[in-house]
DNA sequence: AATGTGCAAATAGTTCACAATTTTTTGCTG
DNA sequence: CAGCAAAAAATTGTGAACTATTTGCACATT
């Protein structure tokens, strides 16, 4: 395979985590519980189709239900919770027809991270990466499921930053997220164990600046964790009614 | 070049505005009030920079200041809008350092949609393509550029419709808002004058089954947009001590 | 037993007054 | 009349009260 190398050679000298943006208080305590939520709910500490009650989440975060109600419309518009008008808020239920979506705008954002990565990666970021899949095999022996599913979450984020473009990164902490909830729903033990080890071959194949072999097993490795979803069988499904004529 | 055509088979039959989500009646005025003001910035009849008092739009549209309140968290959220506490709501004026960001990611995304829409185009897709092109000369012609950016827009939404990943749509539509941002910023006269030829190119290379073709006719018209910008040299930038040392 | 009805409680959604902050105006001084 | 300070006005941010909708439950009906 070819790679187009016009226009990348650029580097620029821009470090993702440069300038952080200065925050009011009050965006700060918005950006606290968000979140707080949004790691519970990626690590499936809270399962998908949970309610979210706004007066509850108020109460244990101690704020108003106002600052709840601005949380909770920013993680629906990040599809992470379903917003349903005078029902609530629910942890996001993903459709198994919204996996292949998910997965294809993956595999596209991070061919496109591995090969600036390739480019980019210094010493110190392969030690970053290393000490990630080090966490990651720790917690998986050690039966910490939740850390795990962050963990193999966060390695794909860091090879964002390492990418060094901002946009990417923040499209690929959208469908990471998502990844978590299709997992949560339709997840096969087997996909957390491959993970690290896949993850180490696509190290090794990046710091051998070997971009092809890299792409490749990055693509292979997205492939097979959507393979081994178990979505469930639409002829065996119950039918929605409700839904069905919703607009008929 | 080659393409990977793994998992590429499963061609489901969804379609992407078969299920138009039942919105609630607020929920409506809500989406209404943000595309109004969505498209006013992209047309660019309202300036990167510009303010947008709540008190004013409340008013304009006749309706609370909360409801336009959420509209702008949400357009600041997609990168629109940008929200300074306590000063309110401005369009957002996105750095030159960005639009790399920008272009990236749109040649990573595009190209997949490309690849899809080769697979998957319809005779009827074609007539709607074609459509748009021919609109957008006619509107450049008799001088509407208002109209002329929101179509070469449309014309690549509308090949990520015709792809039949929404989520790539979405990511798609983030990135073309922001490219109107860029363009009407740092664009220089040509640009507009060139996408029209460029994407006839590109729609005949897709009918004629061409996908590497297709793909490269892409990848350059973005390219040629990229650099067609005018980006002020950073170097001979006056500095805003002010703001530099705010918060040193 | 299954379905329907009405009421009460719970929850979501809206409104509005007030607090906090920024911006503009005013008035003073050198 | 430039520069500054205080006052006034305007704007953003917050929270609590109020309204609307949904849900749960008891009881009635077939």
């Amino acid at each position: 395979m070819k790679h187009k190398t016009r226009a990348d050679n650029g580097r620029d000298n821009y470090q993702m985590k440069a300038q952080p943006v200065k925050l009011s208080e009050s965006q700060d305590i918005d950006k606290q519980i968000y979140d707080k939520i949004y790691r519970a709910i990626i690590e499936q500490r809270i399962l998908p189709g949970t309610k979210l009650g706004e007066k509850i989440l108020a109460t244990t975060f101690g704020v108003n239900r106002s600052r709840i109600r601005r949380v909770l419309l920013l993680l629906s518009n990040r599809n992470v919770v379903e917003l349903r008008p005078n029902k609530g808020a629910y942890v996001a239920t993903p459709e198994p027809q919204e996996t292949r979506h998910v997965f294809e705008a993956r595999r596209s954002i991070e061919s496109t991270v591995v090969s600036r990565v390739v480019e980019r990666i210094s010493e110190q970021d392969v030690h970053k990466l290393k000490d990630i899949i080090k966490e990651e095999s720790e917690n998986l022996r050690s039966g910490n499921r939740h850390n795990a599913i962050r963990l193999s979450g966060e390695f794909h984020l860091l090879l964002a930053e390492i990418a060094g473009n901002h946009v990417l990164h923040k499209f690929l902490e959208e469908l990471v997220s998502r990844t978590s909830l299709i997992i949560g729903m339709y997840g096969t033990s087997p996909i957390l164990d491959n993970s690290k080890d896949e993850h180490s071959e696509i190290v090794e194949a990046i710091v051998s600046r070997d971009l092809d072999q890299a792409i490749e097993l990055m693509d292979d490795h997205l492939h097979k964790i959507e393979e081994l979803l178990h979505l469930p069988d639409r002829t065996k499904e119950k039918v929605d009614f409700i839904k069905l004529f919703a607009d008929l």
